[in-house]
DNA sequence: ATGGAAATGGGGGATTCACCTCATTCAGTC
DNA sequence: GACTGAATGAGGTGAATCCCCCATTTCCAT
């Protein structure tokens, strides 16, 4: 899907391609009761950053454990960056930053640095890109929105091995499939339609004829029960299911 | 415009009333050199509520000054209650809030607490939302996508009757204004555009003829450049101009 | 292997959109 | 008082949309 992007990401990776051998070893430590875990933090404002860093560096909010983070990010390529660099034991993620997604930023992380736990704490809740972080195997996921103690309390856990998904996300997921689960066809089609794209442009565009896309629209429209671009585009926008802030 | 949202949030006032009353006089006090000042912070993320809270109460941070937080809100209604309840000194505001958009409480703090500073401290970076918010006579603008040294550097002289706007919105003004500039009815249709509405049903809401409303589409996508309602839609969310949240 | 879901495509029709010309009213402005 | 900009509205045209009808192929699962 977002292949020039990942392209982007992967390219990038060569920059620190030394750093990230030498640093492999440590990786094998042991954990013990009262022991120290390293965190890298990524999230496009500062403020949050800085009071993450102080929650997390905080012994008493995780109990019994000292968490130093060690690198920060503001944007997707700097914290691919710092992973690669630092190896850490817990990755604290927003999904919502510049240069590169939550998502690629996720199977960055999982492809250099396997066993880092990765935590992604967002403001988001529109369902699509949920599923997406889910899918893609994330081990910790709390809203920015609710009470910031699910997050502190379930920290340990995840260091641990374990996984955690917030109440607010599990709802979300369980009142909202109703009819949706397009087809991949009909998402690409959504794609299209929602970047300004008329029936005979998407149709040379796939290679199929007008009269195909126009079929994949009406089954769409009736599936999320719209009755025109406007609502379609809306409804796409509210479930995540395309990028606000891209081109068209 | 939003006189719905507007009234909710003037029937909610009658709540407070008593509290209101009592508490104007302290308004007069004097300020000196190393005078306390109170705060209210008001933004839908806990993190950044803490984040914000520890850095006011450090008085390095705003050199010389005590700031005492005394309350927090993470919703429109509760900030406007609180600063009702308070009547603060200084407001820190995010505009993006549940129940009550930022440009409504700030009207709201300025009608029932004129003399309590403002500022907004926000993550968006849409033309639209800043020109409203600065408008509406904003006394401080900076975005969390800064450094937050902007923010503490000129709180004291904001609290001093100063007014601040960060240069990451300012280049966002200029490099903006091109040939936009719509009109009232113009940004008006627009709006019942993206929320999915045919000419009929416009024209109908509005009890202008259809035609009319169809001439002023015309106008709308000349002055925008565009030419289809998925263009339009992404237009509009791009500048602000519309609420990506709003239901349909 | 037989049903079901997905993708493909054609015909047609009612409606709407996007854009054009033309005209009137009304509020400011110089 | 003439002029500009905004809002109003009519008539018309070609294109696109939305939604019916119909059918074929392919692949997956019971």
């Amino acid at each position: 899907m977002d292949l020039e992007k990942l392209g982007n990401v992967i390219g990038y990776n060569h920059l620190c391609h030394s750093v990230e051998q030498e640093n492999a070893p440590r990786q094998a430590e042991q954990k013990t009761e009262m022991s120290h875990y390293t965190a890298v933090i990524a999230d496009d404002h500062a403020i949050v950053r800085s009071g993450l860093k102080a929650a997390l560096e905080n012994e008493k909010l995780v109990d019994g454990h000292v968490i130093d983070v060690v690198a920060e990010a503001g944007n997707g390529l700097d914290a691919i960056a710092m992973v690669k660099q630092h190896r850490p034991d817990l990755l604290v993620l927003d999904v919502s930053m510049p240069m590169a997604g939550g998502v690629e930023v996720l199977v960055e992380t999982r492809r250099w640095s396997p066993d880092t736990r990765i935590i992604v704490f967002t403001g988001i809740s529109a369902m699509g890109k949920v599923s997406e972080l889910i899918e893609a195997g994330v081990d910790g996921l709390f809203s920015k929105a609710e009470d910031n103690q699910g997050l502190y309390e379930n920290t340990p856990m995840i260091l641990q091995g374990g996984r955690y998904i917030s109440p607010f996300f599990t709802s979300i997921m369980d009142e909202a499939p109703k009819q949706s689960a397009l087809t991949d066809r009909e998402r690409q089609i959504l794609n299209l339609i929602v970047a300004g794209q008329s029936n005979k442009e998407i149709s040379s565009h796939l290679g199929i004829s007008a009269k195909t896309v126009d079929r994949h629209r009406t089954n769409l429209m009736q599936k999320l029960e719209v009755h025109s671009v406007a609502q379609l585009i809306a409804y796409s926008l509210r479930e995540g299911l395309i990028d606000p802030t891209a081109e068209i």
